[in-house]
RNA sequence: GCGAGUGUGGCGAAAUUGGCAGACGCACUAGACUUAGGAUCUAGCGCCUUACGGCAUGGGGGUUCAAGUCCCUUCACUCGCACCA
């Protein structure tokens, strides 16, 4: 008889939510652990199978910790601001907020119906007032201490969403979210000073936890290299400034490339002979997306900037210098010094315009490609050349004595230079947090009285972007029209709002304390728990998601409004769960599986149970149903473990029983799920095996299944009057002694070939162990004939007898 | 191009970190039970061989008594970053 899955479910999910099981306290005497996973897109598609993987692998952390007597935060809520639920909401023709009301219902039944043990009782959204209130009072916060500010800038615009995009959004050169090529846009944003955090960013990850490769993910995002800027001089007046991480090669320059959108061309530009043919290469640069100028990787395209001559600041050399679209703008200091010999860019550029190559690091031949920095640094017999003083200087003395020199001229600084930039923080979109400044002809920006807030998002009818890249919020002038705070004059509203990245960058903050109404969140609250212990979420926010919300932590530490610098300690990050075809799942592509489908087919218990079977937790697996039917089989068999029970005391099989309560705990703490559900198959094989069990063989097997299975667990406790419910009774403990067999099976090898296998006793010393190998008749057979070389036993494991 | 990772039966995967490769599950095969069912139970299941045995962890080489695991080399795929000076 299989058991009713549907019954039990929903009779323990009742249970849970009428009983409060799961709710933290803030304050209890019991240490604190806080589980975090990602808190979702309320999207119309509803949960996907990939969430429940995620939720479940805590959830099962989660159940155990709190029987292991931990007080245990899993919190959950809505990162419901944003293109997602916008895009939704336009496509069904709904408000924003009554599609997200909706979902938000949807995802909530859904997330119930598996049995996750959230605390309900923290839920919120991002797009709640009471919520983003405090998003709004933290962006106060950043302008108050001159971290927030508005700025002219080329920005990523995508033409399709009709939104600015942050490079993070614009990744690749195309949008994000629709795939359109981004193009480069003049705007006045607000941004974040996040560029200023840089170091702190690097230096903290020192300060958690993070896997090896979210650290390198951060790491390769803020993109710092440590150079020298070096001032040059014009013929005829004027200088510029350079970065270069190659001091050692300044003596192969051969001209200088600026950056067309820079603002160094605009200040040469009346001195410029050519300038029509400089002007129209700028606005050929500028209508060039991101991707169009990436992907012309090969044949440097650029002009040179005539009548103006630079000099090389070691030698005195006059050099051109050229416009090139290579060099960026808004890195380093928009102009670099080219150096063809020993820089592959700079060696094409040369070459497609018949500019000289001087060679300055002897080891090989520039006529074919450039001799790089990542060639010679290996060769250690390189030495300069061509290089006055310096010449026959190893390179790294050259790169010291050359900066020392310069230096000391005062023409030169070591600089760090940072990939990552300041953070575009401004979306010409509705659904958004507003940003609460005030915009007076008289005062310029003022910030709104942060008693005032929240800045209310106004109910509106239309809330489409416009095709001139205004705001939808730019159209309501009651809500636009305002007072100065400062002068009482007319005023107008900040009409961008901001990026869905900035509800979701202090959100983990937030449950700690989730319904204080006069701050974010105590002080207090935030000291009890500490951090997010273990935060779980998916690769592809693992650099920007994980850096804005460090970001946005290590400012407010700064600020003295958080314990910590770094708030989260553990990230790990989970495999997607692709369709049966391998590939990832898709409406397009119908390979999608509804976990709604699967619950009602087989019960939550099985989904979850299979999807922590599935495969290694990090790596991508593909849906089987076959392997879940397997899985539905497996709880069948426990269920039907009941009817063997007998009433006497004890363990009937008590050494496995111990072995699997060490497996499945040190699986469970380390993302082990597949084997920890292995180990519960093989108990349950052996205990099958008997014709009956005590109550303890069952109450054990199916404790250890509970974080995986919690409703089939519970019923079969409750039946069987096991004992206390298993929620809330302590982890099973195993016996180190306990866990080992008398006996074991030795393995006997003849030169490294398995010739034979013995039932031996555990306390068998060495020597018997050699000379009960030697007894074996089939490992005679190999020895006949041969001189015994030497014999290595490896203690309660194998015999392996070398012969000649 | 740079960085990281992966490669083990028909399939998903294990392997106490150098010690019996393939645990556990799926699929498959045979049988049992049966008021034929996509239920349950039993046995088998890497490849070659009648067998003894031999060969097998992407390929090649090495270290070792012993290699999926360590070293060198090579191939394939996946994921990040990508004109960052």
């Amino acid at each position: 008889m299989n058991y009713d899955f549907k019954i039990i479910e929903e009779k323990w999910q009742k249970y849970w939510d009428e009983h409060h099981t799961f709710e933290a306290k803030t304050g209890s005497e019991k240490e604190p652990y806080y589980v975090l996973v990602e808190f979702p897109y309320p999207s119309g598609s509803g949960l996907h199978v990939g969430h429940v993987r995620s939720y479940t692998a805590q959830d099962a952390i989660v159940r155990m910790k709190r029987m292991q007597g931990y007080n245990v935060l899993y919190p959950m809520g809505w990162d419901a601001f944003g293109a997602p639920a916008e895009q939704y909401a336009i496509q069904n023709h709904i408000h924003p907020k009554d599609a997200v009301r909706e979902n938000i219902k949807t995802f909530k039944g859904q997330m119930k119906s598996l049995g996750f043990s959230f605390d309900w009782s923290r839920e919120f959204s991002t797009t709640d007032p009471e919520y983003y209130k405090w998003t709004q009072w933290q962006f106060l916060q950043f302008y108050k201490h001159g971290m927030a500010y508005k700025d002219t800038i080329a920005v990523n615009w995508c033409p399709k969403c009709k939104t600015v995009l942050s490079n993070e959004d614009a990744a690749g050169g195309v949008c994000e979210r629709c795939g359109e090529a981004v193009i480069q846009k003049q705007k006045s944003q607000w941004l974040l000073r996040m560029s200023n955090y840089a170091e702190d960013l690097l230096e903290g990850l020192k300060d958690t936890n993070f896997a090896e490769k979210v650290k390198l993910g951060q790491i390769n995002w803020i993109g710092k290299s440590e150079g020298v800027e070096v001032d040059v001089e014009i013929v005829g007046g004027g200088k510029f400034s350079i970065f270069t991480t190659c001091i050692e090669t300044i003596y192969g320059i051969t001209f200088f490339v600026i950056a067309p959108d820079g603002k160094l061309i605009q200040e040469l530009m009346p001195r410029v002979e050519n300038k029509e043919e400089v002007e129209s290469y700028i606005a050929e640069t500028a209508r060039k997306s991101n991707m169009d100028r990436t992907e012309l990787n090969k044949g440097k395209s650029g002009v040179e900037v005539k009548g103006i001559r630079a000099i090389n600041p070691v030698n005195g050399m006059e050099v051109p210098i050229f416009l090139g679209d290579f060099v960026l703008g808004d890195y380093g200091t928009g102009a670099v010094m080219a150096v063809p010999s020993h820089d592959q860019r700079d060696f094409e550029y040369a070459k497609e315009h018949h500019l000289d190559i001087i060679p300055v690091i002897s080891g090989r031949d520039v006529t074919e490609c450039a001799y790089e920095k990542y060639d010679y640094l290996e060769n250690e017999d390189a030495r300069l050349i061509n290089s006055e003083e310096f010449t026959g200087y190893s390179v790294p003395d050259a790169k010291v004595a050359i900066t020392d020199m310069l230096v000391a001229k005062g023409i030169a600084r070591k600089v760090n230079n940072y990939k990552m930039r300041d953070w575009v923080f401004s979306r010409q979109r509705f659904w958004g947090e507003p940003i609460p400044m005030i915009h007076c002809e008289k005062c310029g920006w003022v910030p709104m009285k942060e008693e005032e807030l929240p800045l209310l998002l106004p109910d509106v009818a239309e809330y489409e972007p416009t095709d001139n890249g205004e705001s939808p919020l730019a159209k309501i002038t009651d809500w636009v029209n305002t007072t100065c705070p400062n002068c009482g004059g007319p005023a107008v509203r900040e009409t961008d709002t901001m990026p869905n990245w900035a509800g979701s960058s202090w959100y983990f903050l937030r449950f700690m304390d989730a319904h204080n109404d006069s701050e974010f969140a105590s002080m207090d609250a935030m000291k009890y728990w500490k951090r997010v212990d273990w935060y779980n979420g998916g690769m592809e926010h693992t650099a920007r998601h994980l850096l804005y919300a460090r970001f946005w932590v290590q400012f407010l530490y700064n600020i003295g409004l958080v314990p910590s610098k770094e708030m989260i300690w553990t990230r790990v990050s989970h495999g997607m769960i692709l369709g049966s075809n391998g590939e990832k799942m898709s409406k397009s592509k119908g390979n999608v599986i509804n976990p709604d489908d699967i619950v009602k087919e087989m019960g939550a218990d099985a989904l979850r149970t299979y999807e922590m079977f599935i495969g290694d937790y990090e790596k991508d697996a593909s849906w089987s149903t076959n392997g879940l039917k397997g899985c539905k089989k497996f709880l069948d068999r426990i269920w039907r473990l009941q009817d063997k029970l007998n009433n006497q005391e004890g363990y009937t099989k008590e050494t496995l029983i111990h072995q699997t309560i060490r497996k499945v705990t040190t699986d469970l703490t380390t993302m082990k799920y597949n084997t920890a559900v292995s180990a519960l198959m093989i108990l349950l094989n052996e205990l099958e095996k008997e014709d009956s069990i005590t109550k303890q063989d069952l109450r054990t097997i199916i404790h250890l299944l509970n974080p995986i299975a919690p409703h089939i667990t519970e019923e079969i406790n409750e039946r069987c009057a096991l004992g206390d419910m298993l929620a809330v009774s302590p982890w099973p403990v195993y016996d180190d002694a306990k866990t080992i067999e008398d006996s074991y099976e030795m393995v006997v090898q003849v030169n490294g070939k398995v010739r034979g296998k013995m039932e031996v006793s555990t306390t068998a010393t060495e020597e018997e162990m050699k000379s009960l190998a030697q007894s074996i008749e089939n490992v005679q057979t190999y020895l006949e004939g041969h001189e015994i070389v030497k014999m290595v036993v490896i203690p309660k494991k194998l015999v392996n007898i070398v012969v000649r």
